[in-house]
DNA sequence: GCCGTTTTCGGCCCGACTGTTTTCAGTCG
């Protein structure tokens, strides 16, 4: 999907030039519609226009089609060689500093002949830009200080790193402010899941009359780096970990619904929304819906409220990007999206046999603590040395302790005996059929040689029958490492004719909800798992189910969503092929 | 740029905040 995130940037950067050229604006709301749609394209480009999938795209028009097919024929866009001789590029990533807009850095470079980063931000400091018109003292201050933030945040962080930290903002204000506050809730893209996050949005209800105390709780938070802002409905502190900007909104308990789905996002979705609220002759804010000719309120009090006045289905948030949801749900066609009660069971997690902290145990008490009706202790093996990777003799005293805790717990979780196997380099496995055939459950992932084309290794594993999972198929980690090269859909064909299932591993958020997607579209059953290596991250598997339903993906999809019997049925089926 | 049972031309989401402004431009989400 390489050439997809190439054509994205390029649109992308087309609308960035167009901007400080000031040019149209609706031109450069398109570009940078296309190019999200390139971004969440769910299949190689090439694909899209072969199978006509790209002709359906809402937003996607002739010239956009020529670009595209511009750019796989010869490897560019003319439009945009020509549009970079006209500006200077390096300025235009000052965008990505808080308050810095394409006019400001306009002006900058028109009366100022500012052409590089330095020369902007040397003009900051030695205070030549404030003496511009429209520009002041403090607003110079501001930015200077936006450059600095911008310099110590600027990557995204993962979702199962975001996540918990939203959580503790959540748990601090009620233990708080609890008492004045009717409604709470994490918004933004930490409540759509989103793969990374930037920043945090954080939505209360209460009377109006307690707001001031919320706001004041909040700006007390103890780990922050700054307030940012301090106001009555609207406040804004940065998070001393991961230099992370939070946002607290408090509306009044009649606008929570409009609120909620207002700061929920995403953004493309809201506009769409506004353009059909219009064409219906509706107006929606983040107060509530309206009809727009008299003014007069119609609803807002539930999310619920304004998809059904809207005449649609409700949307869930993980699948609110204006990627064809919208259509669907004016269809009443969103599918039933798989829900945190319909799991089952966690199929992946280590023990300290291993790399993990807890012993067997102890993640048995954890997982019926969790209500799981099912579990899987899949530790390393052998060829894994640094995780203390098992032998085939350490596997059989780890089956005898298995024994052990089966009686003591079997009555309450069934234990599967499980291993995470290493694919070796030549795509055989760390152990041998015969050691394999013993266990409950077979799951091989790779953990050596991140740097080439893993597909015909996995490939060659999913050929073993007792192979049932393949975990983190793109040996990715969200915010440390890039997957390697991998043949997704030759990947996705072969798990099908092998009735092989891939993993959706929480800890490393891979696969990612694009690759889900393509998975579902093919019928390719998925696992949600936590890869917990110790009983505080089993609640991890929120992140995976999230990811899932960013995919689209439903109950059915996803096997450890079934009754054990299915499970084993899977097993077993595989092995007497 | 895209789009169309009220349009093939003339529209294209909405509101808040900030700073520099006597009514608005720029930025953000």
């Amino acid at each position: 999907m390489d050439k997809n995130k190439q054509l994205a940037q390029i649109f992308e950067r087309m609308a960035d030039i167009l901007e400080f050229l000031g040019d149209n604006p609706f031109r450069i709301r398109t570009y940078r519609r296309v190019a999200k749609i390139l971004e969440n394209l769910p299949m190689d480009i090439e694909t899209a226009l072969e199978s006509g999938y790209i002709y359906k795209i809402k937003g996607i028009g002739g010239s956009t089609l020529a670009k595209i097919e511009e750019f796989l024929k010869t490897g560019t866009v003319r439009k945009y060689e020509e549009l970079k001789k006209k500006v200077p590029l390096e300025l235009l990533e000052l965008t990505e500093i808080p308050g810095v807009g394409p006019k400001t850095l306009k002006t900058a470079y028109e009366k100022l002949g500012i052409k590089t980063k330095e020369e902007f931000i040397k003009a900051l400091k030695d205070g030549s830009l404030a003496k511009l018109p429209g520009f002041g003292a403090k607003k110079v201050e501001k930015l200077l200080k936006g450059f600095e933030l911008w310099q110590k945040s600027q990557e995204r962080i993962p979702l199962i790193t975001a996540y918990p930290l939203a959580q503790r903002v959540l748990e601090y204000l009620k233990t708080t402010v609890g008492e004045y506050i009717e409604k709470i809730t994490v918004a933004g893209s930490v409540r759509r899941m989103k793969e990374t996050i930037r920043d945090f949005d954080i939505l209360v209800s209460a009377k109006r009359e307690y707001w001031r105390k919320i706001h004041d709780a909040f700006v007390s938070f103890p780990d922050i780096e700054d307030i940012q802002l301090h106001g009555e409905t609207k406040s804004t502190i940065l998070l001393k970990e991961y230099k992370r900007q939070c946002d607290l909104r408090t509306v009044e308990p009649d606008s929570w619904g409009s609120a909620l789905q207002y700061f929920t996002g995403s953004k493309y979705h809201n506009i769409k929304l506004r353009e059909i609220a219009k064409e219906k002759g509706l107006k929606i804010s983040e107060y509530g819906i309206y009809d727009a000719k008299t003014g007069k309120r119609l609803g807002g009090k539930t999310e619920e409220e304004i998809y059904t006045l809207l005449g649609m289905q409700y949307i869930p948030p993980e699948i609110r990007e204006n990627t064809g949801e919208i259509e669907l749900a004016l269809e009443g066609k969103i599918p039933k999206l798989v829900e945190y009660t319909d799991l089952r069971g966690d199929l992946h997690m280590h023990t300290n046999w291993s790399d993990g902290i807890n012993t067997i145990e102890e993640m048995v008490k954890a997982c019926i603590q969790l209500g799981y009706e099912y579990m899987a202790i899949s530790d390393h093996s052998q060829s894994s040395r640094v995780a203390n990777g098992l032998t085939p003799e350490r596997f059989k005293k780890q089956k005898e302790e298995i024994e052990r805790v089966r009686k003591l717990y079997g009555d309450k979780i069934e234990i599967l005996w499980s291993v995470e196997v290493d694919i070796l380099p030549d795509g055989s496995l760390d152990l041998p059929d015969e050691v394999l055939r013993e266990f409950d459950f077979v799951t091989a992932s790779v953990h050596s040689g991140f740097n080439r084309d893993n597909t015909e290794r996995i490939i060659k594993a999913m050929e073993n029958p007792y192979v049932n999972l393949v975990g983190h198929p793109f040996g990715k980690q969200y915010g440390y490492r890039e997957g390697y090269p991998l043949d997704f859909e030759k990947v996705l064909e072969k798990a099908k004719e092998t009735d092989t299932a891939l993993e959706i591993n929480s800890q490393r958020e891979d696969l990612d909800s694009q690759h889900i997607k393509l998975a579902v579209e093919k019928r390719v059953k998925l696992v949600i798992n936590s890869d917990a290596h110790s009983v505080a991250q089993l609640w991890s598997v929120k992140i995976g189910l999230g990811l899932a339903r960013r995919g689209w993906a439903k109950r059915e999809d996803i096997l450890n969503t079934q009754p054990i019997g299915v499970i084993r049925d899977f097993v077993r089926s595989k092995r007497g092929k």
